[in-house]
DNA sequence: AGCACGCCGACT
DNA sequence: GTCGGCGTGCTC
């Protein structure tokens, strides 16, 4: 018998591995074995056929079955193909992406293991008064193990158990509490222990805390137009599967989306919740929990793998999550009987995986999955993306509107304000405008909370010679170095290339070097300055590294732990801070300038979220509405009067003449052909024949070869070739010539060490 | 991806 | 005469 299997590899294909006899009857499609690969590789497989068909190469063995349990549910393998086939990569990267890194390491053998607490109770033979009694009489030398017998006693209710004859009524208690509440040490304990008055015991414990609260009774009630909304949803799924909540921010989509899921639930459903990388560990997550307990399951990047092995098995067992929510990769995740999907703040760029392969969009791998699985779908965002949005308009969507914030909050008011004018002037004060700096003292005065975005990490972009003009750039990347001075570094943002900062240029030996623009670093310096009794903190990549950190700040901010808040794109994410008046957006313009077709939808997007943050509940400033103060060098530029007046259909409709006008996605569909190579004459070469040829088959369709925004990561030269083609096109014939095309390249000797990679969409 | 093999330049 | 860097092919 043989086994086809997946490799955790980037190579085509299945592998097909002998099954020795005395594995037979363990071997079945979709358990892992451990299998040799090359002359010292072994990996952890994932078989999708076992058959009888002799290959006419030799096969090695099989080496172990690492589990009797299936790890791919039958609707499983459909989707990574799919996903396989329309984002143009492996199988083997799918699988990857798909199962923790714990699940498919080198040796097979799992590294995971059950965590286990400690636990103390005391010694049954002391649970009856006049033995307990004589015990503390007998510890009276022992002032410290009394201490600790006597907290223990209080805590876990020995006393009510002994008056009410019943021992099952003494509390479990954990070592560390009771050490915790006694004050005393480890010691004290293990004293206790060896007089054979108490014991210790260990349990094992799910890594992800779950608390059971039954359902049903914790439902929010839904005011009239959240309700009116679920219901125009239910009524929408009757004649499509997929339908958009166009909610503005702070209209209360959470509410909705739990009396949906409970529904679901209900009808005996599965339900996949869909968030943006960050949203996660606030919150939301807490919410949900108190009303579905531990019928929920939460899946992110912050988890040890532990704990997402742990959540792996648990869907593929029989008795697996009720709700998973999580991020980006779940979508991967093994679902038996799916009914509901939702993708809240559908719009967010973090749900397409940019590096490395699949470079999958999770919103549209889960809209795939929900048809294969017939399951509903709901988008919600306050700003959709231009696909959804259009497919809404053209009826393959259903479409409901939430156009009140709930509790009848006011939107915030906007007010632009032009830095370059004021530039002129000499009227900023660093990256502030006086009226961002009036505004903010003022919530300073009212107890009030701000937050201020700039989309930019580190203390500034780029140290400059005053003299010469010469910049430090990445010796790896074409990019300029980031200055953190915090660390005293200088940092490459795409390669996390690290050098000390120069005290003179070597180009011209000058010591007057000056920093350029302005990152998170700085303005929380320059904030300190300005307003030196206000508390600052800052949350962006650097601050938020570890696994809490991220929401320590948030809740800490939250708790008014902090007056200012100073952040990047992360504090735009459906974070709920009540206290908040004022957001500062300190300079629109570089959202507004990048080199993208997308980059006016992804500003708008990012500027009605940001200014989303403001005045979420009532009372919050004079007016009872919040202030944004939206920093641009154009303020007539129509895309931030857009989002000055809240319309999105202005927006929608002048960014859909544009992609008509120069044909792009969602008027076409986009596959960026990306070619990467030590030698940039080589390449160079590499990416005309590349288009040369693409045109012979697609013609007009085909842009370029250019050089991307960065042409250089790693040492590796880039170029890039746009393919566009009709809505209506045949896309696997699309597939399968590109992929001719780049084996027939790669196969010429000087393209050998070429490395060619697609982006679709 | 990651390893072996083979070619070539550099150094004892 | 040998060591090690890098390009190329192959992995059931």
């Amino acid at each position: 018998m043989y086994a086809d299997c997946i490799v955790p590899l980037p190579i085509e294909g299945v592998f097909t591995y002998n099954i020795p006899t005395h594995l037979t009857h363990l071997v079945q499609v979709g358990c892992r074995v451990n299998v040799p690969f090359g002359q010292k590789k072994q990996y952890a497989a994932l078989v999708t056929r076992v058959h009888d068909d002799k290959p006419t190469y030799e096969t090695k063995d099989v080496i172990a079955v690492l589990e009797q349990q299936t790890m791919l549910l039958p609707n499983q393998l459909a989707l990574w193909q799919w996903v396989a086939e329309y984002y143009m990569c492996t199988l083997g990267e799918v699988y990857k992406a798909a199962i923790p890194s714990g699940l498919k390491e080198k040796d097979g053998i799992v590294t995971y293991r059950p965590r286990t607490v400690d636990f103390v109770r005391i010694k049954e033979d002391y649970l009856e008064a006049t033995k307990l009694n004589a015990l503390l009489a007998t510890l009276k030398t022992a002032r410290k193990q009394q201490h600790l017998l006597m907290r223990y006693i209080e805590l876990t209710g020995v006393n009510a158990a002994l008056t009410l004859q019943n021992p099952g009524l003494v509390k479990e208690i954990t070592k560390e509490e009771v050490l915790k509440a006694s004050g005393c040490t480890a010691m004290i304990l293990k004293a206790l222990c060896e007089r054979g008055v108490l014991e210790e015991y260990e349990k094992t414990v799910d890594r992800i805390p779950t608390n059971s609260i039954p359902a049903d009774l914790l439902l929010p009630t839904l005011s009239e137009a959240q309700q009116g909304a679920k219901l125009a949803i239910e009524t929408e799924w009757k004649k499509r599967d997929v339908c958009l909540l166009h909610g503005v921010t702070a209209s209360g989509k959470t509410e909705i989306y739990i009396h949906l899921i409970n529904e679901a639930l209900q009808k005996g459903m599965q339900v996949l919740f869909l968030l943006p990388e960050i949203v996660l560990t606030s919150q939301l997550t807490d919410r949900l929990r108190k009303v579905f307990g531990d019928r929920l399951g939460v899946y992110h990047s912050k988890h040890t793998d532990a704990e997402r092995v742990e959540v792996y098995r648990k869907q593929v067992s029989d008795n697996p999550y009720d709700i998973l929510i999580g991020v980006r990769s779940s979508v991967l995740l093994p679902f038996r009987n799916l009914g509901l999907v939702i993708v809240d703040e559908e719009h967010e760029t973090s749900f397409k995986q940019a590096e490395p392969a699949p470079r999958y969009h999770a919103r549209n791998v889960a809209l795939m999955m929900a048809h294969m699985a017939k399951a509903k779908v709901v988008l919600g965002t306050a700003t959709p993306s231009l696909e959804t949005y259009s497919n809404a308009r053209a009826g393959k969507y259903g479409y409901v509107s939430l156009s009140k914030r709930y509790g009848n909050v006011s939107l915030p008011e906007i007010e632009v304000v032009d830095i370059a004018e004021l530039k002129r002037k000499k009227l900023m004060k660093g990256i502030f405008s006086p009226l961002l700096l009036k505004e903010i003292r003022e919530a300073l005065e009212r107890k009030q909370q701000v937050i201020l975005f700039q989309n930019r990490r580190g203390f500034a972009p780029i140290l400059e010679c005053q003299v010469c003009g010469w910049v430090p750039q990445c010796p790896r990347c074409d990019v300029s170095l980031t200055h953190h001075k915090r660390s005293n570094r200088l940092v490459c943002h795409y390669c996390s290339y690290v050098q000390e900062i120069p005290h003179r240029c070597p180009q011209c030996e000058s010591e007057k070097l000056s920093c350029k623009g302005y990152g998170t670093e700085r303005i929380e310096d320059e904030l300190k300055m300005l307003y030196p009794d206000a508390r600052v903190m800052r949350m962006d990549l650097d601050t938020t590294r570890s696994r809490t950190s991220y929401e320590g700040i948030v809740k800490g901010f939250q708790r008014g732990e902090a007056d200012i808040l100073i952040g990047t794109q992360m504090v735009v994410k459906g974070l709920d801070f009540r206290k908040v008046s004022v957001v500062g957006i300190l300079n629109a313009s570089t959202m507004l300038n990048q080199p993208d077709f997308r980059s006016y939808e992804r500003a708008f997007q990012m500027m009605t979220q940001v200014a989303g943050r403001a005045g979420r509940s009532s009372g919050v400033s004079d007016g009872g509405r919040g202030k944004v103060v939206l920093q641009v060098h154009d303020a007539k530029q129509t895309t931030v009067q857009q989002v000055v007046r809240g319309d999105y259909r202005a927006m929608f409709a002048e960014q859909m003449e544009e992609r008509k006008l120069f044909n792009y996605p969602p008027l076409c569909r986009l596959i960026y052909v990306y070619m990467k190579h030590k030698d940039e004459g080589v390449l160079e070469h590499l990416a005309e024949e590349m288009a040369r040829m693409l045109r012979m088959v697609f013609g007009q369709r085909v842009l370029g070869p250019d050089l991307p925004a960065i042409a250089r990561v790693q040492t590796m030269y880039i170029r890039k070739v746009c393919l566009k083609v009709e809505l209506e096109a045949n896309m696997s014939e699309v597939r399968r010539r590109l992929r001719e095309m780049q084996v027939y390249l790669t196969s010429q000797p000087q393209y050998k060490s070429a490395v060619v990679f697609y982006d679709v969409d």
